[in-house]
DNA sequence: AATCCCAAACCTATAATACAGGTTGACACA
DNA sequence: TGTGTCAACCTGTATTATAGGTTTGGGATT
């Protein structure tokens, strides 16, 4: 385990050309109006202009490219990326894996975006949604006694109803907060040893799928609430902090 | 305006060597248990390690920098990096200059992100938070014809409300989700000529910090939907979709 | 024994050159 | 008009070099 802590105050770290060539290219996305797809001059061509060495530009795409801003293939020019969940969720899996932050906490923020998320759906969710969030129930179980299943199910199922709210800044923010049940649902479904307890968990995903069908806010925050305080207690009783 | 929309089906992308060295630095991050500050082997050793040029190892580590894992700077091993608000606010804003979200859409996701910490603050805010929150009213009282300096202690009074939670993940995504008013602002303050609408502007925020500072949820949720609704009403008269 | 200083070793930042393989677009031919 | 070929362009990886910042260990001094 490494201690390397600093005992000196840290001196303040000059730019680097790298982050000023980053902070050009997304000046040029942005002053162009760039749109996902559109294709981003090549290394070779901002090299040039911005009088930088390939090295220099190759870093800047790379961490471009990390940042979900620009996607990079080999023998095409890079092109400007839609956002998606990723990013986020290796970002929050990081933070739990280094303590930054815990599970509970985690789920606190995951249950005040679903509070929201579930009554959007309800606002707006078309028939195909309704059977979806239903037939995803039923497969939740028919897999109980597979967790890892069940629990691809699980967040397919809050993703769905993410997707319901018809703004796609939700899809991203809670896929990417589910995306921990896959650690965390193995160890809690331990502590579910029972058949009816495990049952009990496709019950609570039941009814709220029933009150997005019948367009019912209140009975689904009802149900997303339960569900929420549950899932917690599961993870408290697991361990979970 | 570029155009290039592909015609042909994209082939399956290989893996490239800086995608594996990512993965490979992750996975010694987390399966040795580093904390934030705690120090990483430099680009020489890894690259020895994994048998890859420096130029990969490079490209990686600012991948990872990027992202917001380590931190990296000129003499010093790369260490482990405290997440930050930097990473999702700049997603966010790249998402609203390439039209993949509106500021409606991230503006619904603020409220019901904000409904909840608006509660946990008054659970858990101390008495020196209670006076920054109406401190923070009087500046923005104070300033209420500059604009700018009045963004910022608007921006500052989310932040303190947010970090008043105690749950890390909150300041994070608050602190994202608000840098946004520092281009909207100034054209909704456009429309908001006279002064009593500005200082109106002024009391929604003074009544949430009085609700907070009684520690009444009530109070301070209804003080924050009637915030959100106006400031949502100001963004469409000025023509924000 | 504790502290300070300095040089060597180590560290990242940038540049240049080379080779490799993938993609695109223009041109020729059927 | 559709297909194949090839040159130009593109990114991926490696190596070597120079530059400046940081860390560490050994020796000198108090």
């Amino acid at each position: 385990m490494n201690k390397a802590v600093s005992r000196r105050p840290e001196s303040p770290q000059p730019q680097t050309m790298v982050q000023s060539v980053i902070a050009d290219v997304l000046r040029h996305i942005h002053e162009r109006q760039l749109k996902v797809g559109d294709t981003v001059p090549s290394e070779g061509e901002f090299g040039q202009q911005l009088g930088v060495s390939r090295t220099v530009m190759r870093e800047a795409f790379k961490a471009l490219a990390a940042m979900n801003i620009i996607e990079v293939h080999a023998g095409r020019k890079a092109r400007v990326k839609a956002f998606d969940s990723t990013l986020m969720a290796l970002t929050l899996s990081h933070g739990l894996h280094t303590e930054q932050l815990t599970v509970q906490q985690l789920w606190d923020v995951r249950r005040s975006m679903e509070m929201r998320t579930v009554v959007l759906a309800c606002m707006h969710r078309s028939e195909a949604v309704a059977a979806a969030l239903l037939e995803l129930t039923e497969r939740m179980r028919a897999t109980h006694n597979d967790v890892a299943a069940m629990t691809e199910h699980d967040i397919a199922f809050h993703e769905e109803i993410a997707k319901a709210t018809r703004n796609p800044l939700f899809p991203v923010l809670v896929s990417s907060l589910t995306q921990a049940m896959r650690e965390t649902n193995p160890i809690v479904w331990r502590s579910r040893t029972r058949s009816e307890e495990q049952l009990k968990v496709v019950d609570w995903h039941r009814d709220i799928a029933e009150a997005i069908r019948d367009q019912d806010p209140g009975r689904a925050m009802e149900a997303m609430s339960l569900h929420f305080d549950e899932a917690l207690r599961g993870l408290v009783l697991s361990g979970f902090n």
